[in-house]
DNA sequence: AATCGGGGTTCCCTTAGGGAACTTCAGGTG
DNA sequence: CACCTGAAGTTCCCTAAGGGAACCCCGATT
């Protein structure tokens, strides 16, 4: 329901999940990103309420994750990514990752990603943006930045 | 409010969006993550109605990724995620990333990850596990796999 | 025996999600 | 020109989930 204000907390974490925390945003910035990118096609693909699906629409709009622009001269609309909202799709294909591996079960992923780069059926592994060797949760010491709360 | 069921739809985003998919999930596992593993500690940290921290903790332990155990004689409890919500974490770092480049503003990131590996102050790219070259929106085409719907 | 503190439950209120019906507007059709 | 159509919302009602405060249970401590 999301009736507690993550924006003003001092957390990356929370203020993304402020932007695309509730639960079908992540499945709308999907939609777009394969090339669903019109209402009546969202709605028909998640099979989300109409109501609902203007509402998320127009805050991913808001918080400029999604570009609304006519695609006709009749009053016709198609949400494109912007810049800020390609990049939340890294966050997408983690989830796929970890989807694939624990919540597929026998029937294996419904979904597989081919690397532009080498041609091959593969996932993704978040690796140090400094050294590029695998940074995980048990790989990292945290420390407050300039941005941490008084 | 997640009344429509995502654990059904054939895919792995939506499936890990039933597991964590409602705001307070992400934020319940980064503070067990860094040590607050307890419900008083939880509740307190998060400012979250105690209602709702039941329901989140015992939603998260059904799915496997937090363990409730006890600390002491007495009946007290701690949760501490399991391989499967470790591995979450990494989902947890890609929002930092992307939080701190796009929300942070003058202040700057309110934390730092220090990368063991090599010591820098670093955040994380996501990477092809194959080629390692770094695979974003962009950089990929979608295949049907084997568990796709019919 | 009384108190304390962690870990919840219970209750009520408000608000967000689900779903179906309705509206608007411009282009096409007879 | 009148009518129809389809995309893109909007409105309304109902139900369920979140917020918040009060309450409860239980073993340990004094």
């Amino acid at each position: 329901m999301q009736r507690t204000d993550f924006s003003k907390m001092a957390c990356s974490i929370a203020r993304t999940l402020d932007v695309i925390g509730e639960p079908w945003s992540p499945l709308v910035l999907r939609d777009v990103w394969v090339g669903l990118t019109r209402f009546e096609q969202l709605q028909a693909d998640l099979g989300i309420s109409r109501k609902v699906l203007t509402e998320r629409l127009n805050h991913l709009v808001d918080q400029g994750v999604l570009d609304r622009r006519p695609y006709d001269r009749r009053p016709r609309y198609e949400y494109v990514l912007t810049q800020k909202g390609a990049e939340l799709v890294d966050l997408l294909m983690v989830m796929t990752s970890w989807g694939d591996k624990w919540l597929a079960g026998e029937a294996g992923p419904p979904v597989l990603y081919r690397h532009h780069a080498c041609g091959e059926i593969s996932g993704v592994d978040p690796r140090c943006t400094h050294c590029g060797e695998p940074m995980h949760a048990n790989d990292v010491d945290l420390l407050p930045g300039p941005g941490a709360a008084v």
